[in-house]
RNA sequence: GGUGCGGUAGUUCAGCUGGUUAGAAUGCCGGCCUGUCACGCCGGAGGUCGCGAGUUCGAGUCUCGUCCGCACCGCCA
């Protein structure tokens, strides 16, 4: 036996008893005759001591341990002279009868502490040396803890996890496909799922009416802090159910998962907005609802007055920023730089200062009486000492950088707090989304997504107007202006599905080729059903509190998608590459 | 594909309008120290200033290119 306990739990109680630990290094001091040397294991850590009364042996031995070295060390557990509080263990230390160096360690390149001091790169180099960290092990303990509430969870509500495969056909609608050749078939390609979407449904055919799986998923696009190339779904699909029972299914699994992994209540039942309600007052699909300062339509009031930046625009909205009047020219110069950014493209922006006095001073003074400008506050709710923060152009896409200008002020003033979390759902998505470059539909969800029954009959109609009408029973579960997850009830006729891809500009042919198998289930008995999927990595970083789902992966890859561990992607030997009857054609 | 910021001891960083021998902290090594726990004190080693061109009498510093990292935009049905 290495151990009789681990590194974190020795008490006073346990003050007599003789002991055997193991662990690694965490830092020794020398005092003269004496070296206390501090033992860590992923339970904690226990300080050792060998005094001038130990063999002389022992006391070289504790002399010449490094950082990092594998102990294995046998003791008595003894009160400490001078006790440490700030530590669990820290009543307590063990007197050492025989220290054993299970393996010797390099110095590593950066402290492994609570703070290191080591950079991103170079900790990703060693990620092993990182994942020893305590902040490491406290978020990937939040992972495992977060993943048995999932499972427990719709365990008990009846799901079964059933897994899917991970080599599947390439079908290049919306994201990029990771490939993966085929040695026994030449010049094919499988493809790794972006999600297992398809035969989640085709489950549901087969009559597994609740199905999950915490799944890995592939996507071969670009990373962000939020966004790695291949991330964990949980996701999950339902037979015979409507949008009602989808929603409270998933709201019972997150409440569950805050109650007994955060100790959070959150809201029952869960607030609902729809789509339109969040581009409208928060100008985006994924509002953080933790504070207000939302967008109001201010056109008719500040139209046709003489100012022809507004009069020539479409749309004029406005935010109100609490407390913000006493905002300098300067600040407010940089402001106006801010909006003018490309990340955000606003052409310019307008302000209004309430001042605390009553006064009202704004960049459009010349243009508007102090009767109209209060008309604006009026409009969006604001009293003196606010700032109005006014911007124009096309409607959705000003609403858009109304709703980052909000974010960023959020953000300034403090109130996206991580501790807060204010889930809600957003709802009544529209079905279709048209795009001009290509001219034509595109799925908002993806192409499996039924209208809401009601629309059923725009969605057959020919017309553009019509088609950009037609609602869908789609829904995203939003967690403080980040989507953590999202679906939809899905269309389980052929007849409809063949539509769908007719609407998308699909041809027959490419819809045969690339779904035949989805439309052809579908006419052997599909029962009406609907899911959704959760960003696995997103919920974890969320209700750690953080933006970066990094450190919630054990092994993440950099911004350029490498392994900078393993150091991959790399070059395939050229035998390899014959056996595929590949070759690499790398243009200059 | 694009924008911004960064790259200087093992590590994290400082280094001004170009100017003698490139600094600090920490870590590492050696010595002293019997109650430390961010131990303390003394001493020491440690540098291709990412790489390559250019400007200049002279480049860590300026210019161009390039590589790498991070954040963001595009992209992510």
């Amino acid at each position: 036996m290495y151990r009789t306990h681990t590194c974190g739990e020795l008490r006073l109680e346990n003050v007599g008893g003789e002991v055997t630990l193991a662990g690694w290094v965490q830092k020794s001091r020398k005092l003269g005759g004496m070296t206390f040397v501090d033992l860590r294991d992923r339970y904690g850590i226990t300080q050792l001591v060998v005094d001038a009364s130990a063999p002389e042996e022992l006391q070289q031995t504790a002399e010449s341990l490094g950082r990092e070295f594998v102990l294995q060390v046998t003791g008595k557990v003894v009160e400490r002279e001078s006790k440490n509080p700030k530590m669990p263990t820290g009543d307590i230390e063990i007197a050492v009868s025989a220290i054993k160096v299970l393996n010797k360690a390099q110095t590593p390149p950066f402290t492994i502490e609570e703070n290191t001091d080591g950079g991103e790169d170079l900790r990703a180099r060693y990620r092993y040396l990182d994942l020893r960290r305590k902040p490491l092990q406290r978020a990937l303990a939040l992972r495992h803890r977060l993943a048995q509430e999932i499972r427990s969870y719709l365990d008990g509500e009846g799901f079964m996890e059933i897994e899917t495969p991970y080599l599947i056909k390439s079908t290049p609608e919306g994201a990029r496909d990771f490939v993966v050749p085929s040695r026994m078939n030449p010049g094919q390609f499988y493809a790794l799922p972006q999600s297992p979407q398809t035969f989640k449904q085709l489950l549901m055919v087969a009559g597994y009416d609740r199905y999950f799986q915490i799944v890995r998923c592939f996507r071969d696009e670009d990373l962000r802090a939020d966004r790695q190339p291949e991330f964990t779904q949980i996701d999950c699909e339902m037979s015979f159910v409507e949008q009602e029972d989808v929603l409270n299914t998933f709201e019972g699994m997150m409440r569950q998962m805050f109650k007994n992994a955060l100790g959070v209540d959150i809201p029952n039942p869960l607030p609902r907005m729809s789509w339109y309600d969040a581009m409208d007052q928060y100008g985006s699909d994924k509002p953080d609802i933790r504070f207000g300062m939302t967008i109001h339509e201010v056109s008719d009031l500040v139209k046709d007055k003489g100012f022809g930046v507004f009069d020539a625009a479409e749309y004029i909205g406005a935010i109100s920023v609490p407390g913000a009047a006493a905002y300098t020219r300067k600040e407010l110069d940089q402001l106006t730089e801010w909006v003018k950014r490309p990340q955000v493209g606003a052409k310019g922006l307008v302000y209004i200062k309430l001042n605390e006095d009553g006064s009202i001073k704004s960049s459009v003074d010349k243009f508007y009486t102090p009767e109209q400008l209060q008309a604006v506050a009026d409009r969006v709710e604001a009293s003196k000492g606010d700032l109005l923060l006014l911007l124009c152009g096309s409607k959705r896409k000003t609403q858009g950088q109304l709703g980052v200008l909000r974010i960023e002020m959020g953000n300034r003033l403090g109130l996206r707090d991580p501790k807060v979390f204010a889930p809600l759902w957003i709802v009544d998505f529209p079905l279709l989304e048209w795009s001009e470059e290509d001219n034509r539909f595109y799925a908002m969800h993806h192409p499996f997504t039924a209208p809401k029954p009601e629309h059923e009959q725009w969605f057959y109609s020919d017309k553009k107007e019509d088609l950009e009408r037609v609602c869908a029973n789609a829904y995203d579960f939003v967690l403080n202006g980040t989507e953590l997850g999202g679906g939809s009830i899905r269309i389980h006729e052929a007849a409809m599905q063949e539509r769908m891809f007719e609407v998308l500009g699909i041809s027959k042919e490419d819809a045969e080729y690339k779904f035949g198998f989805i439309i052809n289930a579908f006419k052997f008995g599909a029962p009406p059903h609907g899911g959704l999927a959760f960003g696995f990595d997103r919920v974890c970083a969320l209700f750690g509190g953080q933006e970066t789902i990094r450190d919630y992966i054990a092994f993440p890859k950099n911004n350029q998608g490498r392994d900078v561990m393993i150091d991959s992607p790399s070059q395939i030997d050229q035998t390899q590459l014959d056996e595929l009857q590949l070759s690499v054609n790398i243009k200059a």
